[in-house]
DNA sequence: TATCACCTTCGAGCAACTCGCAGTCAACCG
DNA sequence: CGGTTGACTGCGAGTTGCTCGAAGGTGATA
């Protein structure tokens, strides 16, 4: 059991973040303990980290959420929910693709300056 | 020489984004045609193309907004973006990792929905 | 001449946070 | 026993970064 502060570390989330998502209910059958505090199980932490992933896709949340309706409906939705992953599964590979196009990119500007600045520490030395 | 729908195409953006970037003054020396239009040129595109990728870092445009204002102002600045950069290069590494870690959750979900899929469709034939 | 296919500005709207306040509660400390 | 600390609560307002659409200008083509 995870408080929001723990979950919040745990996941690279903010408190907020956190309380944001389960109140848009994103997170099915989320307990609270006897002061009214958010406790999260493992399946509570699965269902954050899944939004969480969603999210970086690219997804909204309302799409977020109707994947998560599905997801409690039962072996009924497996085909639209297939559908629904086969395309966020395209989306995160063509981001993956586009953040190293990134990482070369900055690291080339990053050593371009590098050697700069070399150049110029020996051409004016202290 | 690019027109606005030309570069956004190019850069994959939308034309509103790329009025809202030179709006904002990312893009220095951006010339006009005779008829007000904006018009790119190589200079002008790459610096669309840093904005780009400055901003999937989660950077956010003011930052990127100064940074562009240090490369103005010569080599005086050269250190100071070379930090800025650095930083960048390190949050688009983390980014690269969290993309991977990303792709293979989904992927992984993929294939489960495909495989409960296969199995429902095998025991229960048309 | 009119209908396109562009372009322009501008202001409103929206998603997803992000922040901070006021208040509650439990635990510790002098 | 009072006070402080710290983590939680809800809630409303503010911010960022788009996103959209209206209203209008220009030039080429039918």
């Amino acid at each position: 059991m995870y408080t929001v502060k723990e979950v919040a570390a745990l996941l690279d989330l903010t408190e907020h973040t956190v309380r944001y998502y389960t109140d848009k209910g994103l997170v099915p059958n989320l307990q609270r303990d006897e002061h009214n505090n958010r406790q999260f199980d493992k399946a509570a932490v699965n269902w954050l980290l899944c939004v969480k992933h969603l999210r970086h896709c690219g997804m909204g949340l309302n799409d977020i959420k109707t994947y998560i309706s599905l997801c409690q409906e039962g072996d009924a939705t497996v085909s639209e929910r297939y559908e629904i992953m086969s395309k966020q599964q395209a989306a995160a590979l063509a981001q993956l693709e586009e953040a190293k196009r990134r990482v070369a990119y900055i690291e080339e500007k990053a050593n371009r300056y590098f050697d700069l600045l070399m150049k110029m520490k020996s051409e004016n030395p202290i």
